[in-house]
DNA sequence: AGATTGACCGTGT
DNA sequence: GACACGGCCAATC
């Protein structure tokens, strides 16, 4: 089990609807601080079908690269289309933030 | 093992 | 609000 592990379950544990933080996903690995790793382990993610890595964002809720579809723009689509709200391309970390529990 | 890069984050200008 | 700098962690060459 190595943070990257971690990473891609938290994760893939991430409710439709929700987005999550590189800052956040990282502290919740166990690693407060390793917002980079992070998204090197979403770059790297080797389960697209089990991590929804467009739902992890940054920490101003901005979005910084996709490793499928157009990239960034494929990425806001589809957090628009799981409920999540936009605001000029940032997502409304104030509603749609992931608490990491069950809200 | 050493050096470099990257889907980051916070602060300052 | 946009641009620049340093610090952080992990993966890759």
């Amino acid at each position: 089990m190595s943070f990257t592990d971690r990473v891609y379950e938290i994760v893939a544990g991430i409710p439709a609807g929700k987005v999550a933080t590189y800052g956040q996903v990282a502290a919740l690995a166990g690693q407060p601080g390793a917002a980079r790793a992070v998204g090197n382990a979403m770059k790297h993610n080797e389960h697209p079908e089990r991590v929804p890595c467009h739902r992890v964002v940054g920490s101003d809720g901005s979005m910084h690269g996709y490793a499928f579809g157009e990239g960034t723009v494929t990425k806001q689509a589809m957090l628009q289309r799981e409920g999540v709200v936009m605001l000029g391309g940032r997502v409304e970390l104030a509603r749609s933030r992931w608490d990491g529990a069950g809200n």
